[in-house]
DNA sequence: TATGCGTGGTC
DNA sequence: TGACCAAGCAT
C-alpha cells in the first residue's frame, strides 16, 4: 500500500507543489541557508529574509567572512537567533575545514553546528538526492493521520515509530520529491486546523480520515501556563536625540541583540515597576540620585515560554560617562544611536524594535 | 528526557 | 484577547 501511496502524493505534488525561492537551484547552500531559516519557522515569514540573504551573502565564503553583527542584523525579527549564528559557524567551518564543500555525509554534517536529524535529512536529499527520510511537524502530523497513531508524538518510541514510517514511505531516488509532498501536503491540506480532506490525495487511504476526526490526531499533550514577567525598561535620551541602547549577553535569550536597558522584575514582582526600576538603578548601578521620569504604554509581548509586560520610563542622565560605564556590569557594550542608525545597524529585539518605533511616532526626538 | 530558544499569523 | 502553531537544535 505504501507504494500506492506514494505514487498518488508524488502526482499530486507534481502538480499542486508550491513554488518556493530555494526550490530554484538546489545548491548545498542554499538548501542549507534555507533549511535553517525554516526550523521551527512559517515558510511565508522566510521567504523575504532567503532573498536578502543571498543578496548579501550569495555564497559559504562571503558568509564565513562576514561580521557577525551583519548577520545578526540580517537575521533580525526572524527568531531563533542561534540560527544566525550557528549558520555564520557553518559557514566557517565548511570554508576552513572542507574547502568550501558541504559535507554529504550523514554522520558528518549531524556533528556541524545547527544541524539535526531534521536538517541533515533535507540536504542530504533535497541538494545531494540522497534517499534519506526526513521528520518535521508537518511530516508528523500527516504520518500521524495516515495510520490514526494516537501514540504520544514527543516519546522516544514516538519518535522512532514516525521516523521509521517516513522512510517507508520513500521511493528509491525520488527521496527528495517525495519529502517536499510530505510537507506540502502537511502546510497547504492536512493543516493542523480544518483540514481539507475533500482535496487530499491520500484520503483514500487515511485512518484518521476514516474514523471521522482527523483533527484527533497526532494527540496533544496539555502545557501547564505560562509565566508572566514584569520588565522594566530605561529611556535615556542626549541632547542630540539619541537613545542609549545596549547590547544583550551572550549566551542566553535574544543573545548580541540591541535593547534599552531593562530589568527583569520577575514573575512575581516584589515592588511596582517604577520602584523596580529605581531599585535596579540604585543597587546595581549605583546611580542613587536617578530620577525617574514619565511612564511610557506598557508592551505586551510572548516569547515560547514565558510572557512579559515592558513597562518604560524616561530617565535622567548620569552626570558622567564612567558612571554609564557600570551598565557593563549586565550588559557587554552599550552606544548611543539615533532612530536611524539603529534601523539600519543595529539588530533590535522585537519589543525594544516596537519601543523605539513608538518613541519616534510621538515625535519625543 | 525536558527545557531554553522568537516571532507573527490565525481563529 | 489568548492559546496554539510553524521545514528543530543544543544541552
Amino acid at each position: 500500500m505504501s507504494v500506492e501511496i506514494s505514487r498518488r502524493l508524488l502526482t499530486w505534488f507534481a502538480a499542486n507543489g508550491r513554488d518556493l525561492p530555494w526550490r530554484h537551484e538546489r545548491t548545498p547552500y542554499r538548501v542549507a541557508v534555507a533549511e535553517f531559516m525554516l526550523q521551527q519557522t512559517q515558510v511565508r515569514q522566510v521567504i523575504p529574509y532567503y532573498q536578502r540573504w543571498l543578496q548579501r551573502f550569495p555564497s559559504w565564503v562571503t558568509l564565513a567572512v562576514a561580521p557577525l553583527d551583519d548577520v545578526l542584523k540580517l537575521w533580525e525579527g526572524l527568531g531563533y537567533y542561534s540560527r544566525a549564528r550557528r549558520l555564520h559557524q557553518l559557514a566557517q567551518i565548511v570554508v576552513a575545514d572542507y574547502g568550501g564543500q558541504l559535507p554529504s555525509q550523514e554522520k558528518t554534517l549531524l556533528a556541524l553546528p545547527g544541524i539535526g536529524r531534521y536538517t541533515a535529512g533535507a540536504i542530504l536529499s533535497l541538494a545531494f538526492g540522497q534517499d534519506m527520510p526526513l521528520l518535521d511537524g508537518n511530516v508528523r502530523r500527516v504520518l500521524a493521520r495516515l495510520y490514526a497513531w494516537g501514540g504520544d508524538p514527543n516519546s522516544r518510541e514516538g519518535e522512532r515509530w514516525l521516523w521509521a514510517q517516513s522512510r517507508a514511505l520513500l521511493p528509491s531516488g525520488q527521496a527528495g520529491a517525495m519529502n517536499e509532498a510530505l510537507m506540502d501536503l502537511g502546510a497547504m491540506i492536512c493543516t493542523p486546523r480544518g483540514p481539507r480532506c475533500d482535496l487530499c490525495p491520500l484520503a483514500a487511504y487515511c485512518l484518521a480520515f476514516t474514523s471521522g476526526r482527523p483533527e484527533a490526531f497526532p494527540s496533544s499533550s496539555l502545557k501547564p501556563p505560562l509565566p508572566h514577567h514584569q520588565i522594566v525598561a530605561a529611556v535615556w535620551q542626549d541632547t542630540a536625540g539619541r537613545f542609549l541602547l545596549a547590547k544583550r549577553p551572550l549566551p542566553g535569550l535574544l543573545a548580541s541583540l540591541w535593547e534599552f536597558p531593562s530589568i527583569d522584575c520577575g514573575a512575581e514582582p516584589a515592588y511596582p515597576p517604577d520602584a523596580c526600576l529605581q531599585k535596579w538603578l540604585a543597587t546595581e548601578m549605583g546611580w542613587g540620585r536617578t530620577l525617574i521620569g514619565a511612564a511610557l504604554p506598557p508592551l505586551r509581548h510572548a516569547y515560547t515560554h514565558f510572557r512579559l509586560t515592558l513597562y518604560p520610563f524616561y530617565v535622567s542622565l548620569p552626570a558622567k560617562t564612567d558612571m554609564l560605564n557600570s551598565l557593563l556590569k549586565t550588559y557587554p557594550a552599550w552606544r548611543w544611536a539615533t532612530p536611524t542608525q539603529a534601523r539600519q545597524g543595529l539588530a533590535m529585539t522585537g519589543v525594544s524594535g516596537r519601543l523605539l518605533a513608538q518613541l519616534v511616532r510621538e515625535g519625543s526626538i
